[in-house]
RNA sequence: GGAGAGAUGGCCGAGUGGACGAAGGCGCACGACUCGAAAUCGUGAAUCCCGAAAGGGAUCGGGGGUUCAAAUCCCUCUCUCUCCGCCA
């Protein structure tokens, strides 16, 4: 959520950046509505205020023993009145907060302007796409194999995009959690949560994939939504609380299975395990008052990054476009990986900062050691999503002999062992 | 799934229709005392909304109702606890 002030007094912050990410959206039925509200608001309180002070005046009359009728009649009107016009106020209200749900972040300045992933900008990393010194196996070949993958009877069991690891492939599934999780909390400080991951609207409400992305998700009866990412609940810990400035920046890291019907992506990356409907990621959030957040952010990307490097994997960081960025994101960064065989870069983390687009939302807030109570920052980023690892690992480990080397850092998980299978 | 009990400020806990945004305690911050601390005493402190401000309004788990007036009465939902049953 925006801040509503906005709206009123800067509504040309938001044309803006609506413009920038490319968004059609009604602004001025929006700020007529506001307007509207905020009316009925002033209307409805002086209304209350007349008749609170009739009320206090039938108690101290009761209290000397006098007659009221006259003024208990005259509140009665009142209250009347005042039960109109909230039934007025709330048809508005309800209108104006489903319209104001749909405002996208404000892009930070720091962010391009475009449209597409064509205006993303280069940051660091690996500038353009290393050869390969022989002809490298898709990992979907090479994972059919080695036996690490079984993409068929995964179909058979759930349908098309759903991976089934098998033998070495989930040891090695299990041992990237491991390593990542491992990595977050024992080098860059991060508390490890198992998270539920059925969670209620208001989680999704919060972090701002409702009311937007409703089709993405799979939805559960009870009102439950498979979580799409471990941003969801990690996010909404802390909703509707206030926390003491002393305990700022939080930093969470945990390991779910994600889900997303990715609806709109028929037709695109059909072969392999690159988009699907169920996969596994270590997902990182922090909490920072807004003085923290920009550093933290920038140490949440090194967090991430780390985690490649360790990896040894090839890799880029691209800053996002206006237009590329998700609705709630004010700022968000990209580490893509290129692999050899699908010969292309892919996407292993996604940074984003929300500045307190989402703490609005969730009503998360901090207690300044002095001063007033406001939204804090949230951020989050993957650390790293598991099955585009897994795709680089194949293809990039991968011996022209027909073998995947194991990378030093997760030789101890997996037995100590040079090769794979 | 069945039966019962409960939900009040950072925490504990009183309040049972009108002077209650809410006693009291703990904890917290500041001040006094002290060489310093403890103890003691004093002072302060909820959140949100409308408003340029003055000021006003709202909030006692959520929603609805009764009433001139609701933390307090009624309905409903959610959650927590106890007991019984069932089951990984």
């Amino acid at each position: 959520m925006i801040d509503l002030k906005l709206l009123k007094d800067q509504p040309d912050v938001i044309r803006q950046a609506l413009q920038r990410r490319g968004y059609d959206l009604d602004l001025d039925r929006i700020i007529q509505f506001d307007g509207k509200r905020r009316k009925g608001i002033t209307e409805i309180e002086q209304l209350k205020q007349e008749r609170n002070i009739l009320s206090a005046k039938v108690a101290e009359l009761r209290r000397q023993k006098k007659d009221t009728t006259q003024f208990v009649q005259k509140a009665k009107d009142i209250g009347r009145l005042i039960k109109t016009k909230e039934q007025d106020y709330r048809k508005i209200a309800e209108t104006f907060d489903e319209l104001a749900a749909w405002i996208p972040n404000i892009p930070h300045s720091s962010v391009p302007t475009g449209t597409g992933s064509e205006s993303n900008v280069y940051v660091r990393g690996m500038k353009d796409a290393p050869h390969a010194e022989f002809e490298v196996l898709p990992h979907w070949e090479i994972g059919a194999a080695l036996d690490l993958l079984d993409l068929r009877r995964a179909a058979k069991i759930s349908g098309s995009r759903f991976i089934l690891f098998k033998g070495k492939g989930a040891a090695l599934e299990r041992a990237l959690i491991n390593f990542f999780v491992d990595l977050h909390t024992r080098k860059h400080g991060y508390t490890e949560i198992a998270p539920p991951v059925l969670n209620s609207p208001d989680c999704l409400f919060g972090t701002g994939q409702l009311p937007k992305l409703e089709s993405d998700m799979y939805r559960c009866a009870e009102d439950l939504y498979l979580c799409p990412t471990a941003e969801v609940p990690l996010t909404n810990l802390h909703r509707d609380e206030i926390i003491p400035e002393k305990e700022l920046p939080l930093r969470y890291v945990a390991y779910t299975p994600c889900f997303r019907k990715e609806s709109g992506s028929y037709g695109k990356d059909v072969r392999g395990i690159k988009r699907v409907h169920q996969f596994d990621k270590v997902e990182l959030v922090k909490y920072a008052t807004p003085e923290q957040g920009y550093d933290e952010f920038e140490k949440l990307l090194c967090d991430a990054e780390t985690a490649v490097k360790l990896l040894g994997l090839p890799y880029r960081i691209m800053l996002l476009c206006s237009g590329d960025m998700t609705f709630a994101s004010a700022k968000t960064y990209d580490i893509e990986v290129f692999s050899q065989g699908v010969k292309e870069w892919l996407e292993v983390s996604s940074v984003s900062i929300y500045e307190q687009f989402q703490a609005r939302r969730a009503q998360i807030r901090y207690r300044p050691a002095q001063g007033q109570v406001d939204y804090v920052f949230t951020m989050n980023g993957s650390g790293l999503a598991l099955p585009r690892i897994f795709i680089a690992l194949l293809e990039n480990y991968q011996t022209p002999d027909g073998k995947i080397r194991i990378p030093d850092v997760l030789k101890p998980y997996l037995d100590n062992k040079e090769f794979l299978a």
